[in-house]
DNA sequence: CATAGTACCGTAAACGTTTACGGTCGTCGA
DNA sequence: TCGACGACCGTAAACGTTTACGGTACTATG
């Protein structure tokens, strides 16, 4: 005698009578109720998930797809972690287990995917490293299971997205730069293919054109977005004759390169180049200290689970009105980064 | 009519019959198997595995149990990811599927870890960031839950488990480095509870006595172990009046900080202090370029994940051999960190 | 030809839940 | 008094597999 037909046998009640109680159902009276959920304490008896998916048609797992090598995410892979965190916290309050589907850079995530899917895996999906053109949402869409991503596609699905603020981040970098009297600014760009990262690039053109400047396409760098990667930069950045007096760093890891690629040229950020970068952990821990952007990785990550769960038919009554949606705005940490003025013109 | 009843009753057959085809028992025609095959694969059948865990009482699922959070495990988070990747690829092999159990900061592991298993989430775990006392390997041997360990632990149950060669990299790098001159050599240590890190500079330090020298308690440096905690040691490190000529950095992620900490103050490994350190992939691009002990992550993965099955009654005859306890040497890349020589005496 | 053995297949029980349906008992109003 | 109704509970079917068991038909062996 197992399961609940055991807890049952012990109560001397009907199985169909303890599931019910267990499962908060209205038709059972409050006092046996208790019984019950005593009992369960006490024998310390827990649902067996299988035998209850198998009945329901439902899981009771949300997986959360990643993809290992920094290289490909163009974020460090602390990031999803923090926001994994934040994801967890919402799925507890709800009894649901989160589990990361790390898919190998050796495997084709599409492929990773369909495998997921195919097993039934789970009820739910979100999906980050986002490509600029994902098969993964038209594939998700199809098989109508609920999920949200991290970061916008130009393959929209109608899914729930939570996405960066490369708009305004751009913008604000630019127009503070200018004020500060630059006018040769640099720009990295993440890998065309990731998110809608290019974004930043644009809406910092287009900010310089405000100002009646214009973005130097040879001020334009591209890298890994890892430590090397902004080493490199450096490097690049240091071997021009035309040397720009500032620069965006799209992404939170080079910045500790890019540091160490000045240094090592005896030069400093806030003295000789002015750098506004974002922040990471890590990042609060350069010197001179970085002027960045900053977000709550844990925030970013309860918004997207909410998100997903908002258009979940089991959940969604709990999120109303949750935002499907939303551009994540990141705050500036003034630092001494980009500390000096420029004489105008 | 769904599932393999679908399938039956299109190739009118029973599914008794679908089922041992599928599943490669012997006693089935031939013939049979392959129509089946084919029709399984035309109507694209895939087996529900609720039923199948339910009637198996297994879940086909091994779960890699990690935190979030690089300030606990030790290692970067790519550490884990990479060491991931090789785990999922002995798993594939055997159609095990493989998720990441992300263990939050907020939250206590031994509470993470009994929730996964009162669950009967997995049929096998991998654990890593093991404590020096673990409490969860008590847990889980108890529990008769088959699992394989990332790192030693004093709590030793019986489980098999790979580490790293913390002796043999330190007995390595203090030869080396006394015989090139040095006499006083700093040490990084690792977090006390995690792993058996310590061990390393015990090993250290007895390296050094063998050389009738010893290990300055004043030149044991300790930080978190990310780049913000090898900035740390080197400041603290120049500040000192009574200078180490060289230093051995335990962790990986914290050369990329201890470089830029040097390189601030004017310094440069290989020419004013030897370094010798361990690579990431992100070391590699260091200037100048680090000696340190490599490892392919990957490989460890693999064998991690051997190690486990060959615990497994299920899998144990494909690794009739396998070697379930395995100290993980690591090869020192020369590099010009610790390029100079120092006159003896 | 009788018998044993083998190769293959069908039947049905079992895994542990959830839930639709119906039943019992007591209460309440007419 | 009787019917309706509500509160609570038991029964049994269903979810999709796997597998022990037994049965059939054919082959080999004497």
């Amino acid at each position: 005698m197992t399961g609940i037909r055991r807890l049952a046998q012990h109560l001397d009640i009907s199985i169909g009578t303890v599931s019910r109680a267990l499962n908060g159902r209205p038709d059972v009276n409050e006092e046996t109720r208790k019984r019950v959920l005593e009992a369960a304490a006490e024998l310390g008896y827990v649902p067996n998930q299988s035998g209850r998916s198998l009945r329901q048609g439902t899981t009771n797992i949300i997986g959360f797809m990643m993809q290992t090598g920094a290289e490909i995410t163009g974020q460090g892979d602390t990031f999803f972690m923090s926001v994994f965190d934040g994801v967890q916290t919402v799925f507890a309050r709800h009894h649901l287990d989160l589990v990361a589907l790390l898919c190998s850079s050796q495997e084709d995530p599409d492929d990773y995917l369909r495998r997921v899917v195919a097993r039934g895996f789970a009820d739910g999906l979100i999906l980050s490293a986002t490509q600029r053109q994902d098969p993964r949402l038209e594939f998700l869409a199809k098989r109508k299971i609920p999920f949200a991503t991290l970061g916008r596609s130009l393959t929209d699905v109608g899914q729930p997205w939570l996405d960066l603020d490369f708009e305004g981040m751009a913008q604000t970098a630019i127009d503070r730069l200018v004020e500060r009297g630059h006018r040769r600014i640099a720009v990295t760009r993440p890998h065309d293919d990731v998110n809608l990262g290019y974004i930043f690039v644009d809406q910092a053109a287009s900010a310089l054109e405000a100002h009646g400047l214009f973005l130097d396409p040879d001020l334009i760098f591209r890298s890994t977005p890892n430590e090397a990667g902004g080493y490199q930069i450096a490097r690049e950045l240091l071997s021009k004759k035309d040397r720009p007096t500032a620069i965006l760093l799209v992404n939170e890891s080079i910045a500790i390169g890019f540091y160490r690629g000045l240094s090592e040229a005896g030069l400093k950020p806030g003295r000789d180049i002015a750098v506004i970068g974002r922040h990471s952990p890590q990042t609060h821990f350069l010197s001179p200290s970085l002027t960045g952007f900053e977000l709550s990785r844990r925030d970013l990550g309860i918004a997207l689970a909410e998100a997903l769960l908002a258009t979940m038919p089991a959940f969604s009554h709990f999120y109303p009105n949750a935002e499907l949606r939303k551009i994540w705005h990141e705050e500036l940490i003034e630092g001494e980064s980009d500390a000096f003025l420029l004489p105008h013109g």
